[in-house]
DNA sequence: TGTTTTATTAACACTATGTCAATAAAATAG
DNA sequence: CTATTTTATTGACATAGTGTTAATAAAACA
């Protein structure tokens, strides 16, 4: 338990605020290879040094955001996947339903090599869960399964999220049908 | 035919030359963010102005490499595409086969957002050849299935493709059976 | 209230960027 | 072959970004 003594609030507000900094100037502009820690720290209203004392780089700091955004998701999914008697397209809804949300933020986080396996992984995990339930056989594998979803998830962030979670829930379900 | 006149052998040599730095680079290091102009430019044994001289920045010049690729990915696809008795598993096998040779440099490009833009179009071309040939009818969006294909694809390039053409190209089909 | 921890600041050496003008070299045309 | 055009090279410049350090300030906590 005490293994990691991150006591201060000062520390934790100052890791807070540059997150919140890499999110927004993200967002604005959803170039990474164009983020420096320079901007990065004026947005926070901190010392450049100061996001030394917290991350290694930018990528770190990324990284980080990736993290947090899957526990975020996965706290809002596991509700829905302990009602058993919930079917296939309401659970799928629910998630992309996450995705609508937030968009924005995700389709520049799908540019970071790290979560996409993360994401990957995630959905195999859902897949694996949804199939067990169902009993299904099948000789497809679930990296298959999961990463063909995991394309056509980021295929709808990256043309702005035209289609409702609907729309793409149906698609994936006759998909897989 | 006379707008652009890239009629100087140095030139062409040049671009060459600092496409090749760049392949180099990134296959001995899969990190784009670490590229820098100067590492290019030594590489490449040419000034770095010189590089200025050709390309905008390191983006210009990987969209440069990316369009590269797909004309030789296409001219490889045509022949394959005009036999029309040829089935799909074996055409899915000529295209696969054509990633497997060029593993280590796609799997660095589909980190740049231009390139997943474009494969994705070319697959689509690729389904509605194969479709109409076939008379498929589906409410399912070609958008959709390119996008799950190229997923599999990602996925395929990101665990050091570690199964052969043939196996994905056997989940492929079973998975749009 | 005093001690500990963290943030701030300014400075440093370093690397990288993008541009420019002078010069060299190579290709092409006459 | 020579003269002209085009492109490459070089070194310099101002600017921006990196990563670190040491001294100082400020906040939290005991």
């Amino acid at each position: 338990m005490t293994t990691h003594k991150k006591q201060d609030p000062r520390a934790i507000r100052s890791k807070r605020v540059f997150k919140e900094a890499v999110v927004d100037i993200l967002i604005e502009n959803p170039d990474i290879s164009k983020l420096t820690v320079q901007k990065i720290a004026q947005r926070a209203e901190l010392n450049r040094a100061t996001f030394y004392l917290h991350f290694i780089d930018i990528n770190d700091l990324l990284k980080q955001v990736v993290y947090d955004i899957f526990d975020d998701l996965l706290s809002k999914m596991s509700p829905t996947l302990q009602i058993d008697n919930l079917n296939n397209q309401e659970q799928l809804i629910t998630f992309l339903d996450y995705f609508y949300k937030h968009r924005k933020l995700l389709a520049v986080l799908f540019e970071h090599p790290g979560f996409i396996k993360k994401m990957h992984m995630t959905l195999k995990d859902l897949i694996v869960i949804r199939r067990k339930s169902e009993g299904a056989d099948s000789t497809l594998s679930m990296d298959i399964l999961a990463s063909s979803i995991l394309g056509i998830l980021m295929w709808w962030l990256r043309n702005g999220v035209q289609f409702s979670s609907e729309y793409i829930a149906n698609q994936i379900v006759e998909l897989y049908r």
